[in-house]
DNA sequence: TTATATTAAATTGTGTCCAATTTAATTGAA
DNA sequence: TTCAATTAAATTGGACACAATTTAATATAA
């Protein structure tokens, strides 16, 4: 009998969960000073490309779902980060808009990245290589 | 002003959190007859390559620490897959020792690497990279 | 020896994630 | 039209993750 595809070594899944959760971590210290979590993070980085969305458009962007941005949303409104309106044209659907100080925070923000890549190693071929390989799984 | 390093589609982490839920949503369906959550599985195929290990031993191979694994491994106590008793050499530490029961689960999780396989769409060559740039940022 | 330091698990509290269900609004077919 | 289907959020409940603290056991230094 063969077990070695049960070796964790062999897995392609454990070291893509470890190593999510290892860089989340790194994440941590960073963005509390601007007092955002990982998910708050995400969310603010898709709302400053493109503001007014849905929780719908949203959560396709950033593979959520409703169950978990309805109450993230609610915190990030609570720190008047952004506004949740629903559309007047379908009421069906809620619309979340940037404030002026949710705008503000993306130059705070700035310092994020390169904080993070200072502390991971990895040559830009690398970085590369992996970031295609990724959206190879995610877009399938 | 640059703002690209804060877009979503330049993120490497994003990227790498997005499909790790991914995949683990894959295994959902999969493990569930096995009576598995995902972060029991791997606790199960640590056990499965070494017996007979502390939780700290345990924890290190799967980058998780006590808060995670104390309830895990008590729900898996409770399914009788596995036994949880102090070591008398040094009462500090908590041996985890497979039960029969546990043992014999593996023949039947050896079906889950193929049923996963079978949906992730990706050639050996990429996934033989895709392991090595994994655990370059896991091993640092 | 004995008080202090260290170590390993367990506990506590907060923040996700997600499946499944519910609620409310809109659409569409008879 | 009108009532059944569809759609978008919200809610509910269960299972992690992890920082920080606590508890209990062991090691160590004065």
């Amino acid at each position: 009998m063969d077990y070695d595809s049960l070796k964790l070594e062999n897995q392609l899944c454990f070291p893509l969960y470890a190593s999510s959760r290892k860089i989340t971590k790194l994440y941590r210290p960073i963005l509390e000073p601007l007092g955002l979590t990982y998910t708050k993070y995400i969310t603010m980085m898709a709302l400053w490309e493109k503001d007014n969305v849905s929780v719908k458009e949203l959560g396709e962007k950033l593979y959520l779902d409703s169950g978990t941005l309805t109450p993230l949303l609610k915190k990030l409104e609570n720190q008047n980060l952004i506004i949740r309106k629903r559309n007047p044209e379908d009421e069906r659907n809620l619309i979340v808009t940037l404030t002026k100080k949710g705008k503000n925070l993306k130059d705070e923000a700035l310092k994020v990245p390169q904080e993070i890549s200072s502390c991971i190693n990895i040559s830009p071929k690398d970085a590369k290589e992996l970031h295609r390989l990724l959206h190879l799984i995610l877009k399938q």
